[in-house]
Order: structure tokens, then C-alpha cells, then sequence
DNA sequence: GACGTTATGGAACGATCGTTCCATAAAAGA
DNA sequence: TCTTTTATGGAACGATCGTTCCATAACGTC
């Protein structure tokens, strides 16, 4: 050993990753990479080789960081609260920059589908992993009793994977806060209510009181 | 009046819209939209202006279609059925190929923000105009009755638009049909079922009758 | 303090990008 | 058929891209 690098590896890689995050792989150039990191060219592809390289490693660490996410779901006692912990733990408890960047895996996918396949898949992957997890924590809940009957649990998990991935595309519009707490709450109902029962249309399950219509404070 | 052009000029962009909806602005080159228009370079800087011109006018033709997509909600009787129309339309209708492309203006959102504010911002007044006429119908449904209590023709606007964002999304990864179909009935138990009543978490509404799995037949 | 190792900064490379320009071919009007 | 106008194909341009290379500076080790 003679020298030490003047850099934290972990710190540039986070930095890199907000950067990809912010402004997808093509569109980011590695000289932007380089000014947002704070080091230098060749420090960069000493240390993390190519830029697709890199991207590689930031998408894993968003990976990382979104299973993360997912956990709450099993720490949370019933399917409501449990999803509802989930966007605001993977969502709404971003900083606002953050929050209005979308979901790096989703669009890693729509960026490079037909472009560079190979990173689409890895994405991919990463993608259905969070479903399956997701899927899985319905599963439990499913067979303890506390799912409300009629919901299949994967398809369940499909429609919380897709809800969230529509709010982070909707989220780059930076719409207000209660635009978006909104819509999770309109889902809520799904899982709340079960599955299945269907009315004729113009009728209601119970007669509506009144329609508040304040955002959820959480609980 | 000297020669006229050997091309057609409307299918000419009709051409490139698909590749651009299929690769996006930045990873389609010159070189590649050439090819895909069947045109010569010259002809198509005269004809169209430069790449950034002909991604613009690519933006507006595919508004129109979007646009002719909600159409079909105002044609339907029930918001049900103008939903599941509208699903049908804009989505399951569409050829494989266009079907796991996602939504040209979302990925337009997605891959210009912070790169290309001027263009973001016209694929958001789109995307805003879509919401707009979505929430127009569904405030007159409301004002008909057809729409269950509980229910504000905003929120639900909002929550339909970030599903098919979502799905737009979930639909590049390729899952089957079925998948998604499902996630549309799912979400239609919304539309169905009304706002706002809440059940303790375990209970269910009527008893779950037989829950068949197959996907929904068009009406 | 001198040596050896390694990170650093910057120049330079080839490839590709979008765009422009020009000579040529083709069609309409006389 | 000749002229005129305009689309066409292809060469060429400057800019920018990601990447490589090298001389230099900085640090740990003896």
C-alpha cells in the first residue's frame, strides 16, 4: 500500500446513484458523474471501471435500499397499515428531491428496453423480486385470517406493484402532497374492502356519511 | 410546383412515433429513424426540422391518440364499463409490440426531467389535459348518480391516471395478459365499490362467492 | 529522508452524435 | 424537349460522447 484514495467509495457510489436516479444512464454524462462524485476521472474507472459498470453497482445499491422498503410491510400487524407504511416508508419519507425522481428500476427498464437488454433485465429482476416479497408478506397475512376475503394475494401484490410504480411516474410531474396521498388512500379501499363483491352500478355498500376530504394524517 | 416528395408525409411520422415510443428520444439516433421512415436525411431535416422538432410533433400525434382513448369513457353508460372501455382501448387493443412500449409521454416525463424542462413540461400538459377530460366524465357521472357515494371525480381521476401509468410501466416488463387484466379488475373494485367506508380489517362485506380467475370478456 | 507504490489531473483518441452542405437526379410546366 | 424547381443521396463538419494513457504528485514504508 503507498496511498491511500482521497475518497469514501460508499459516499461516491450514493452520489452516483442520486445522479442516475435524477437523470437516467444515457442522459448522464461521466463528466457530471465525476463533478457530483468530487473525484476525478481516472479515480472513477480505477475504482468502479466503466460507466455501465457503475450504473450496475448504483442500481444494486437501489435495490438494496427499496427491499428495505419492503420490510415494513412485515413489521406492520394488518394489510392496510402494512401498505400504508410501505409508501410512506418508500415514498413520502423521501426528501421531496428524491421523491420526485421515480423508481430507478422502473425506469432503467422503460430507458433501456430494446437499447441495452441486458440492463433491462437485471432491473427486471430486481423488479419482481420486490413483487415477490411483496406477494409473500400477503401470503402470511392471507393465511393468518387477515386478508379480507376474495383477494388473491399475488394479484394483490401485482396491484400494489403497479400502484406505486404509476405514483412514481406521477410523481415527476410534482404534483402536491395531498394529489398523491390521495390516490394511496382510493387504493386503500381495495384491500380494505376485498374482493369480488360486485354492485350494480349507482348503488353503495353503506350509505355514505360525510366526505372528508383532509389527507390521511398518519397513524 | 417542381417534384412532389416520394414519401408519405403522415406515415413518415407515424413511423417514427413508433420508434421513439419504442426506444425514447435520446437512444433513437438520426441514423435509426431514417431507416425506420424509409426517407433520406435531407428529405426529412426539409420536411420535419431537426430531431428534436420531429420528437414534438411524434409528442402531439400520440396525444391525439390518447386523447381518442377517452372518448370511449363518455360513450359508456356506467364508469364501470367506461373504465374497463377505456383499459380496453388505450390498452389490451393496442398491437403486442405498442402494448409494452408504456406511455410515450410518461417515458418522455421520465427521461426529460432535469435534461429537457421545455419538452417534460409538453408531455405534462398532456398528460394533465388526459386527467382533465378523466375527471370531466367522471363529475358527470357523479352529477348523474351513476358514480357510488363517496366517491370525488378528482381523486378518482387521479387514481385512474396513475394506474394506467403503472400499468404502462409494469407492461414493458412483459407479464402476461392476465396479469394485467387482473389488475385492472382490481382496481375496478374501486370504481365499483365507493368511497370512504372503512371495515375493521379481517371482515369482508358479503361472503366471497366463487372467485373465478378468468380473465374479464369484453362487454 | 529516500524509495516504491498508487491515486490523481489532464491531454488525447476513436467513435458516434446531430446537423449542414452540395452535386445530382427527377418531375412539372413551357 | 428544354427549363426550372425541388427532393434526394452522400460526403463532411463540429461537438460531444466514453475511454485510455501518461506524466506527475502524494502518501505509506523502510
Amino acid at each position: 500500500m503507498a496511498r491511500p484514495a482521497a475518497f469514501d467509495r460508499h459516499q461516491a457510489l450514493e452520489s452516483a446513484l442520486s445522479l442516475f436516479w435524477s437523470q437516467g444512464y444515457t442522459a448522464t454524462s461521466v463528466q457530471q458523474l465525476l463533478d457530483c462524485m468530487g473525484i476525478s476521472r481516472s479515480s472513477m474507472y480505477a475504482a468502479f471501471g466503466t460507466k455501465r459498470d457503475l450504473f450496475v453497482e448504483a442500481l444494486q445499491r437501489f435495490n438494496e435500499m427499496a427491499t428495505e422498503w419492503v420490510q415494513v410491510l412485515y413489521e406492520a400487524g394488518d394489510p392496510v397499515s402494512g401498505v400504508r407504511d410501505f409508501f410512506e416508508r418508500g415514498f413520502f419519507d423521501l426528501p421531496g428531491e428524491l421523491m420526485s425522481r421515480g423508481c430507478l428500476l422502473v425506469n432503467t427498464i422503460l430507458e433501456m428496453d430494446g437499447v441495452d437488454n441486458d440492463l433491462c433485465a437485471l432491473a427486471s429482476g430486481y423488479v419482481d423480486g420486490i413483487e415477490k416479497a411483496l406477494a409473500d408478506c400477503f401470503r402470511r397475512w392471507h393465511a393468518d385470517g387477515a386478508l379480507p376475503e376474495g383477494h388473491d394475494p399475488v394479484t394483490l401484490a401485482r396491484f400494489v406493484m403497479t400502484l406505486i410504480k404509476g405514483m412514481r411516474a406521477a410523481a415527476r410531474q410534482r404534483p402536491g402532497e395531498a394529489y398523491l396521498r390521495g390516490i394511496v388512500e382510493t387504493a386503500l379501499l381495495v384491500v380494505q374492502n376485498g374482493g369480488e363483491e360486485r354492485l350494480p352500478a349507482g348503488r353503495r355498500l353503506v350509505p355514505a356519511a360525510s366526505r372528508p376530504n383532509r389527507p390521511h394524517s398518519r397513524t
